[in-house]
DNA sequence: TGCATTCCCTAGTTAATCGATAGGGTTTAA
DNA sequence: TTAAACCCTATCGATTAACTAGGGAATGCA
């Protein structure tokens, strides 16, 4: 299940990413327009800041803006930072591998295989599905 | 990311289906071979019973046998049991549907039109993949 | 019949996580 | 100078996951 935080985050950063003008979009703008709590906004935007994909300027008519053309900006990376792992499983993840406990070999586990595929169907979607697609599908 | 109890009940139904005679399999052999709590296995093993894929017999001798070929058994159905929504958000699920809260229009919505994507290609996957298959896969 | 074996069922418990809140501190434009 | 805005840490309540406990009921076999 996709955490509230990642579904924000998504939304955060399409919302600053339809913005024509280059201005910074302040929190308590996209906090009501997208009907997201300010303060765990804040901390998820924090987050996309810390990652390289927004900037931010401190004070009077400050906010966060794209360091990034939307058609770089690939939805696996996103989800990454916001969600962690998008694989079902520690044992198939690709960036955030962990071995099971109870498995003793992995290439014997019947439940691995099966999520490799999943895993890899799933990426298939995400690496070709940038921010730019976002914005266009949803005008 | 999958729960336990989904990933335990996929290995056990598999080691049940791997039985080549039509014997009952017990939950203390399943428990000891796959390294599954014997009692959180049962649970699990109920479930799958309830929903159809599985039979049990009481008594000595006794155990859980498969009540389907497994080739007709499709992962999709069992993590539906298991796991609940394949979908990543309850707003595009098929059987598990709910709206958002804080959305007003699907239709605009970039995460729902992202999370449609990435729930058909899961589908996909797992829609085509059989009990049969993780069986073969794993020999 | 008696008894061990095995599944059946309900309920409780512990620990982790999620989503949100609180409360400041720092920077900067006007 | 001041108010707007971002920056950062800590905390908290609710929910859920992953077991755990304990007994009940059916079955096969001596």
């Amino acid at each position: 299940m996709l955490s509230k935080r990642t579904k924000y985050g998504l939304k955060a950063i399409t919302f600053i990413a339809r913005q024509e003008d280059e201005q910074p979009v302040q929190i308590a703008t996209i906090s009501k327009s997208e009907n997201i709590s300010h303060k765990f906004l804040e901390s998820i935007l924090l987050s996309l800041r810390k990652a390289g994909f927004l900037g931010s300027k401190k004070g009077k008519g400050g906010g966060y803006y794209l360091l990034k053309d939307p058609k770089e900006v690939k939805m696996s990376d996103v989800i990454r930072i916001l969600e962690g792992p998008i694989a079902m499983l520690p044992c198939v993840s690709l960036n955030f591998y962990e071995k099971c406990d109870d498995c003793p070999d992995e290439t014997k586990c019947s439940v691995h295989s099966l999520m490799i595929e999943v895993r890899d169907s799933t990426l298939e979607v995400l690496r070709n599905k940038t921010l730019a697609d976002l914005v266009k599908d949803t005008q």
